[in-house]
DNA sequence: TGCCCCTTTTTACATCTTTTTTACAACTCT
DNA sequence: AGAGTTGTAAAAAAGATGTAAAAAGGGGCA
């Protein structure tokens, strides 16, 4: 278990409940706030460790309440949401304070990673705690016998190769992390492609589909990755 | 027991009935309204724990009302109910402060998990009870020997498998819920298709024999799920 | 910049499943 | 027996999925 306390700030509502949801479930203790009025009320009261603001909000915008964090604590790590198309330059660039910043949408374990990172930096900051790089992320793993390595982005066994891409080692580990559980169509778009992922679910299938010409026996026919009708899919165990 | 008190704001009269049962018999302290005017009166006597509003109501719409209750309170969660098509956006888009909506019509437990979403955060940001998730909706139950798994969608038992679809698996669930009790066809529908399902009742009794397929040692003499004349079905114990 | 190549997403249509309705035979109750 | 109810196969409708191909997006590089 983890006691690390994470503040999130964000005004749309499917955002701001998906993060949150995600990262209890990751052990992170969350506290979730709309504005950032209330955003800098919390961070007075709560001091959390680590602290993620979305740019646009009501009442005060991120970029104020990144500055106003720093005025008094110039120590605690702030992760920027940023949407697309909005200058994140200033962000980093304009040195508010910010330690790093993430484009909307972006995917769960993206989020997770720079979490972990910057947590990671500002802890080496403040104990000379040496942690051990515990990058699972990166790690082969395996799954219905094919081995996967998402450094060389391969995909092997029974005598064959396949160079896999960057959305389908993100699908294929999702899959091998919940193995015959039906995973529905929203899940797994709110996980991989992003909260807000605005795309159709037809883009689901269609990586499906690519996914099957590739690791199943009869691609027309599935064994591995059933579909499960009206709800989404299932990795056969 | 429970002492939660949800205001029920629904002009329909049978929907709103329908609803104030259920979230009785799920032990739920209900006050009930069927215009946006006695919402807000109701509100501020009861100061009720959630609100569930529909969005279409005689007097002042789902929006004011949500509104008018955000301005002087931001804490208590709202959940809106849409009818399919109206414009769900403006909900969530234009901020009006809503917590969640759901899509009319809408199956109970759909209802009752996004109750419990809501409440479980509201409470989490006024106190910090850390609440492990309680999410019995995924729990594998028994049922008559056999064992149903909602993450997997499969029931097992006697040396079988079956892949259940999610009628089926609300079906089986909803008579697990209730053994030995007799449930009738309309509240079967209500549960299950929803509120407001406008569908023909023989809808049930053909899934009724679908599943008795699957289930019945001799579907064509049910011991499992067994017929009650001119009422419904029972779940013998 | 403009072009090329590769990945991702969207589109479009055929196909397949599930759900619902229909139709009629069988059944229940009085 | 008669009226209403239920069982259930089969048709119909609704909806979801498979998949090829087109379109869009995104570097890298001349």
């Amino acid at each position: 278990m983890n006691n690390t306390t994470i503040l999130v700030a964000e005004d749309d509502i499917h955002i701001r409940t998906g993060l949150t949801d995600t990262l209890e479930s990751e052990g992170y203790k969350v506290i979730q706030v709309g504005d950032g009025q209330k955003a800098l009320e919390k961070f007075e009261l709560e001091r959390p460790d680590l602290v993620l603001l979305d740019v646009m909000m009501p009442e005060k915008s991120g970029y104020d309440v990144c500055q106003a964090i720093r005025a008094n604590d110039d120590r605690v790590p702030v992760i920027m949401l940023t949407a697309k198309g909005e200058e994140i330059d200033k962000v980093v660039g304009l040195k508010l304070g910010a330690d790093d910043y993430i484009t909307k949408p972006f995917g769960i374990h993206e989020l997770l990673a720079r979490i972990d990172a910057v947590l990671r930096r500002s802890r080496l900051n403040q104990v000379q705690e040496t942690k051990k790089e515990n990058n699972k992320a990166k790690d082969a793993f395996s799954f219905a016998g094919f081995s996967v390595d998402p450094k060389t982005f391969k995909l092997t066994g029974f005598d064959k190769t396949f160079n896999l891409s960057k959305r389908e080692i993100e699908l294929i580990r999702f899959f091998a992390e919940h193995p015959g559980e039906v995973m529905d169509r929203e899940m797994i778009l709110t996980r991989i492609w992003g909260f807000d992922y605005g795309g159709t679910t037809r883009t689901l299938d269609q990586h499906i589909a690519m996914l099957r010409k590739k690791i199943e026996t009869d691609p027309s026919n599935p064994s591995i990755i059933t579909t499960v009708h009206g709800v989404g899919y299932r990795y056969e165990v």
